[in-house]
DNA sequence: GTCAAACTTTTTGTATACAAGATTTTGATT
DNA sequence: AATCAAAATCTTGTATACAAAAAGTTTGAC
């Protein structure tokens, strides 16, 4: 358990923005902040430094911390970035995973199968993020794995909004399973490619990211190029 | 000009580390450094948390913060998800470079063959840099792009130890020749290709890193599993 | 009514103070 | 001499104080 309230606060603010709680561009005001959590500005500064360097937050000199929403394009190329991690750690997995992960793997998969069965979103989404996280794990590269998950809570509240399309929930599912066979047959190129696809915005999925960008609280409001970094 | 003196020494104690000022494990003494620094301790202390959230340091709570080199396996890690970032990166190059970057990958290559003539190593080292950086730009992924360069800046002092090997300078610059060459024709595959092997560590640049490595200040110490994160 | 200069209020960045948790030292005991 | 516990010392984490910069407000000239 960490006892330090400046981490404690540093997870708090960032669950709060990743969930929308705080408008783009809007400005985190200190004092508020440090009386709603009951600290002072020392920690609460230091959350701030923690958030700026992931990105979350950004801190203009003198003029205070600003919470910064990706705007459309951003999380687009994010987005092209985490298929291409997910694609490497596929085609790794195909090659290094180890008997042990990949029986978790499988684990999930079949989790996620009564998942769908059962209609349960919520179930599907806890076991899709353990299907990755271990996809991730089973590259055997420690560096990637926490890259990639780094980006992946990221996308978090973005692939929330993709699961809730009609019929995503079933499809994804059956890319589970041509992941694992692959995995299970070591054929890297099929893992590479299917995990590849799996994750990218493209065709559908692209114009279905757009319609829930737009509902979400998690706009970027629109700028002119001058104020944007 | 940023006038904030916790932006400041964190910069400092970023090269300080990276060039091998501190041993591996190293606790960052915050008394001597603030004065070293003429600051107080709070600003010290937000240069902590940014160097944290970049892996440079590791804090251990109410312990202090201690300066976190990469193991040989973790350096070799980071170096094969970095050859495939750039080969990502040259593989949208290929389709989206515009002319104006592409001449300007144009002139770092020529500046780089200057340097391997006049045998200036530092100059190729910077010219280099540029190379690496206009690539990760001309991926038109700006998001992709910052990934690159931090990785690519995290790797930096390790690179450098690399181009001090005999003969490399020279393969070095042939590949980026073959680079400029698949981007120009607008080949994917080949650039794609070609970058990841200029990268990744194999054959003989293996043992030349294992060498360089050892002889290096930026060792991390072999410790107890229990030790480490 | 508009603009800008001067003043006021807020807010940031840094120093300092202090309590609580680690670490080291000391000294007693075996 | 080795071991352990209590005391002393050092460090960290947080609160608070204060100077300087930014934002906001008033006043006055045109």
């Amino acid at each position: 358990m960490n006892t330090r309230m400046a981490d404690h606060v540093r997870e708090a603010l960032e669950q709060m923005i990743i969930t929308g709680e705080f408008a783009d561009g809007e400005r985190l005001d200190e004092i508020r902040l440090a009386e709603r959590f009951n600290v002072s500005r020392t920690p609460l500064r230091e959350a701030f430094q923690v958030l700026a360097a992931s990105g979350l937050v950004e801190l203009l000199p003198r003029r205070g911390a600003f919470v910064r929403h990706p705007a459309f394009h951003e999380m687009i190329e994010m987005f092209e970035v985490m298929a291409e991690m997910e694609a490497f750690c596929g085609r790794l997995a195909a090659r290094r995973v180890t008997p042990e992960v990949l029986a978790e793997i499988r684990a999930t998969v079949i989790a996620c199968e009564a998942a769908v069965e059962a209609g349960d979103t919520d179930g599907y989404y806890r076991e899709n993020e353990r299907f990755h996280h271990l996809i991730y794990t089973a590259s055997g590269n420690e560096f990637l794995a926490g890259e990639a998950q780094r980006l992946h809570r990221r996308l978090q509240p973005f692939r929330r909004m993709q699961l809730r399309v009609r019929g995503r929930m079933a499809q994804s599912l059956t890319e589970h399973r041509q992941i694992l066979d692959a995995l299970e047959a070591g054929d890297s190129v099929t893992a590479e490619a299917v995990l590849r696809d799996h994750v990218a915005v493209q065709g559908s999925k692209f114009n279905d990211l757009i319609a829930s960008y737009k509902q979400s609280n998690l706009r970027a409001k629109p700028q002119p190029v001058a104020m944007r970094g």
